[in-house]
DNA sequence: GTGAAAGCGCTAACAT
DNA sequence: ATGTTAGCGCTTTCAC
């Protein structure tokens, strides 16, 4: 039991295969009533059109790719789905899958002829991402690692992690919250050679000495425990951190519930603020200051920027605007119930 | 600039095209000095096979699509990042994309050639699923809508739905709590013309009479202050429930800081229990009981299912186990910190 | 308006 | 052991 083809198609419709074509992608005149017998072949035949040779026909799979390095982050699964609703209704399809920074992953990649890559990762090596400017598929890169250069052909899309940072940085200091902690998410691997630098972690490196006393930045899993005791020995021996910068908003949730276990009252003693306006972060109480970036945008600003770049070879870079959302875990006298 | 193909390398290395492929999928015996001279001739020109050829040659594009409703569910992100992770080590790719229920969306699915397809969607009709059986693609429905007849060439992951909340209203019923709230995910469509039946709400149906004394179901979005605002409505003016049911852990904690911000306390005046396992249910005070699936099992179940039926076309039924993780949103007496 | 034919880059059967 | 050839199911040019 084989596929319908076009060829069966044109048998029951009695013309030419060419003409089934013609119909099936309207586009040359064909006379009305052999069309309708050719559409009614479609219908009784339950023809659909193989994609698959049409791609390499035409050299286009209408399909694109997402790389990441985040894949079970949540604020990535629902751009997917803001991404995917939009090209779904131009035919495209888009793949989902965890970039890998080695050579036969990239072949795999190569190999399936996307018309487009998205890359969101930290984790890309400067000859990786050369390598993939020299296969000239069009490719936008998401910022999110500060020690990389960006080919020429490559776009941009600039999430504006540096700046949102920032913003947490400066809302710190006019807190007056002086001994920070980052938490940063990843655990440092076993052979210390960490490939990107997070610009968040780039910003807090840069602002450090002159916005704080004290500093310092933990490495951390998801695991609450281990977090928790990670903040009660520092808490204890080091230093009492007045405020917590974390990398997202889970780590965020996870610091909170940890101090409130261990006593110490958010924002009285600690201010802390997230990142990624997770839904997370404003049910809890304290609700959590975080950064927003509307998904939205993000979405709608990096398909056109790899439209631009298919359509017209134009190589874009772009930063998306960051909002600071002050909620009340960073506030040292907290906000009226009038928050949003 | 076009793509470098095996004609480029047959020629550089001096050898037919037919020695390229042989030696590039290593399954016939090529002279050493020949096959020396085809390897450095495809890493001087950089070749990368073009899998599009190849899948319309060999009729596979080992190319799995995973459809679901649920798109922006963590727990089926990290479904997904399981299932990828030991794809990829098999050639294959996985797509992910929101399932829609009308014939040019599965017309679309079709044209793009798949090896296997995933489902797991209560929105699917009778009608969709039998035309997707009638394309004879491999596919392994998720069993999350118990109106639907599966046809006899789908194998079927039960992943317990029904039975896991069976779990939870047996244990309901075990601490007593006889007025229940059941809160579902989906705010009731316009139309009403609700398509499947979710097994929690079809087990919470069946049991409620037997089980409580009063009960209602509850449709709800994402949305914190509609919630809230429901509960105390509901608490206010109808029943002083003691027991709430969440379709899932998001939910449950929505649902959990409604009652804290309403005063109502938890467990005291009333039990909640969620379902997922969601990293969240263990880090709420107090934590939330919830039933748990294994996602590695899950994933390794379903993608055994596939190849079963790929390979051997073995359709077969598999049921995962779930467990009822018992924690203090639900225990009219505290347990003691001991819990997992 | 329509159809024949070449070509997309491969696989695999067959011949040598 | 290696090369020739006929597909795979489509798109598109070109001739009628």
């Amino acid at each position: 039991m084989s596929r319908v083809t076009r060829k069966d198609v044109a048998k029951l419709a009695g013309v030419s295969e060419t003409i089934v074509s013609y119909v099936v992608n309207d586009n040359r005149y064909v006379e009305a009533e052999k069309k309708s017998r050719v559409l009614s072949a479609i219908e009784e035949l339950n023809y659909v059109p193989n994609n698959i040779a049409r791609s390499l026909s035409k050299k286009e799979t209408n399909h694109y790719l997402f790389m990441t390095d985040d894949l079970d982050n949540d604020y990535f699964t629902s751009l997917l789905a803001e991404m995917e609703s939009v090209l779904i209704e131009q035919d495209f399809f888009i793949s989902l899958c965890k970039y890998r920074d080695n050579n036969s992953f990239l072949n795999q990649v190569f190999a399936r002829q996307f018309d487009g890559l998205f890359i969101s990762t930290s984790e890309i090596s400067q000859a990786s991402l050369n390598r993939i400017s020299n296969m000239g598929i069009p490719t936008v890169y998401v910022l999110r690692n500060m020690k990389i250069t960006i080919p020429d052909n490559i776009s941009v899309l600039n999430p504006g992690l540096y700046m949102g940072a920032e913003k947490c940085i400066h809302h710190m200091c006019e807190q007056e919250r002086k001994r920070i902690l980052f938490l940063d998410r990843f655990v440092k691997s076993a052979n210390d050679e960490i490939k990107g630098v997070d610009p968040r972690l780039q910003a807090f490196n840069n602002w450090k000495e002159q916005c704080f006393v004290w500093s310092k930045i933990v490495h951390t899993g998801n695991d609450y425990s281990l977090l928790k005791k990670n903040l009660s020995d520092i808490y204890r021996d080091e230093a009492k951190f007045d405020g917590i910068i974390a990398i997202n908003d889970k780590v965020a949730v996870l610091a909170l519930r940890s101090l409130q276990d261990l006593g110490i009252r958010v924002p009285e003693d600690v201010s802390i603020v997230g990142y990624d306006n997770n839904f997370l972060s404003g049910i809890f109480d304290p609700s959590i200051t975080t950064v927003n970036v509307s998904k939205t945008a993000y979405a709608e600003k990096i398909i056109s920027l790899m439209k631009d770049l298919k359509d017209r070879e134009e190589v874009k870079r772009i930063r998306l605007p960051v909002d600071l959302i002050v909620r009340n875990s960073s506030l040292r006298r907290e906000k009226n119930e009038s928050e949003n």
